[in-house]
DNA sequence: TTAATAACTGACTGGTCAGTAATTTAGTAA
DNA sequence: TTACTAAATTACTGACCAGTCAGTTATTAA
């Protein structure tokens, strides 16, 4: 009938797990793993169910996929930082923070740790893989950034676990928080002074010296 | 046959609402809301599904009462820590801190957080109950406590909303992470000095004048 | 064009579980 | 003891949905 309808049975046999597993992830992320229908994701990828078990075994091993997929090694880029920056700390920490902001945390990938949080218990073998490959990797690499900078007498030196979870836990939270509470708490976009401010706490915080008041 | 088994059938009317939350609530936040089964949360309960029926009119029911019930009026308290402590801001919000990990975060009520972050996107209406019953009101608490400060002139003035979430966010996410990755984090119990530690950076960050190296 | 193949579809099935109703038993008062 | 009431249980039902499979259509090779 309609001339414009969209076209249906297209083949393209590459492009369908990419777009089933990001379908999946956002409803996942919306209605949680148990709750979430595999018609309806089927539906959100523009294909029907059968289709969906074409490209993956179950509803276990989709979810699987979408969490090992999403994992991406990002790692390369933050951890080559530690090598460029072991001169400013203070940098390094900083732009690594960022950088998690930008490429994780505002990001689709944002909500797989909301995922990760919300079905750890009923997945411990992903919950664990997940641990081992990202969340022990990254908080390593945090670390690792601020022993550098106790080292260099830049920054105080602290209970490491602490401190990590002290600086990481606001951008973390600001993760989840955007990807659940998202209808309640209107517009959740950060204030232009969010970064400014956050990095003034963190540093006036890790510094082990007192801000200088620059007298002469 | 066995003498000593487990007596069935006790009428306990007055109990059975207060076992079934209870029960529930570490059902769902285990599990989630939609992979809870009722015949579980009656069995936890110690009764048989029928009789769960007898307290709640449905699952949904069930999960209503367990977040409102779980919101219980320990702002009273806390609010009141807000006149007696009006001329030390730092002491106010720092038991303020320390009171919400004492008697919400470490507690099974912490719980309630990674479950309504988990399933708000199921339930808007109780979240939003939530987040205008608990969430709003917290954070108003946390804001007043640290504008007191800025008008003592002991703390620095800055935006409001984030440096209440830089301040409360590591705490609530400590509570989050503990009802949800506690298969793949080993005995979760903070360390002695986590405390210290997190006030010690906190206040540094939020300090007016920068700590006296006290030299007279 | 036609035949062969591979991507895709959607109706169907079998198991699971929220919710119900008939029945049993505990507690109580006469 | 007995009769009564209400708490609790058990067996059931109907909707829902993960997973399957027989059939359909797009694409390519001959």
């Amino acid at each position: 009938m309609s001339p414009l309808e969209v076209v249906r049975r297209q083949r393209r046999k590459e492009a369908r797990p990419a777009e089933l597993a990001a379908a999946a992830l956002s409803l996942f992320i919306e209605k949680g793993f148990a709750a979430t229908r595999l018609d309806e994701v089927a539906a959100r990828a523009g294909v029907s169910k059968g289709t969906l078990y074409l490209y993956f075994d179950s509803k276990d091993a989709l979810f699987k996929a979408v969490i090992e997929e999403g994992v991406v090694p990002l790692f390369e880029e933050f951890e080559a930082k530690l090598e460029t920056l072991r001169d400013d700390p203070e940098r390094l920490l900083r732009e690594i923070l960022q950088g998690w902001w930008d490429k994780v945390g505002s990001t689709d990938l944002g909500g797989i740790c909301k995922l990760m949080i919300s079905e750890a218990g009923n997945f411990p073998e992903v919950a664990r893989y997940h641990h081992d490959a990202v969340i022990v990797r990254w908080m390593a690499l945090l670390g690792r950034a601020y022993a550098i900078g106790v080292e260099r007498g830049v920054f105080r030196d602290m209970d490491v676990e602490t401190v990590r979870q002290l600086v990481f836990f606001p951008l973390l939270m600001q993760a989840v928080w955007k990807n659940s509470m998202s209808c309640c708490d209107e517009t959740r976009s950060l204030p232009d002074s969010y970064f400014p401010t956050y990095f003034e706490m963190i540093f006036r915080g890790l510094r082990a010296a007192p801000v200088q008041e620059s007298r002469p």
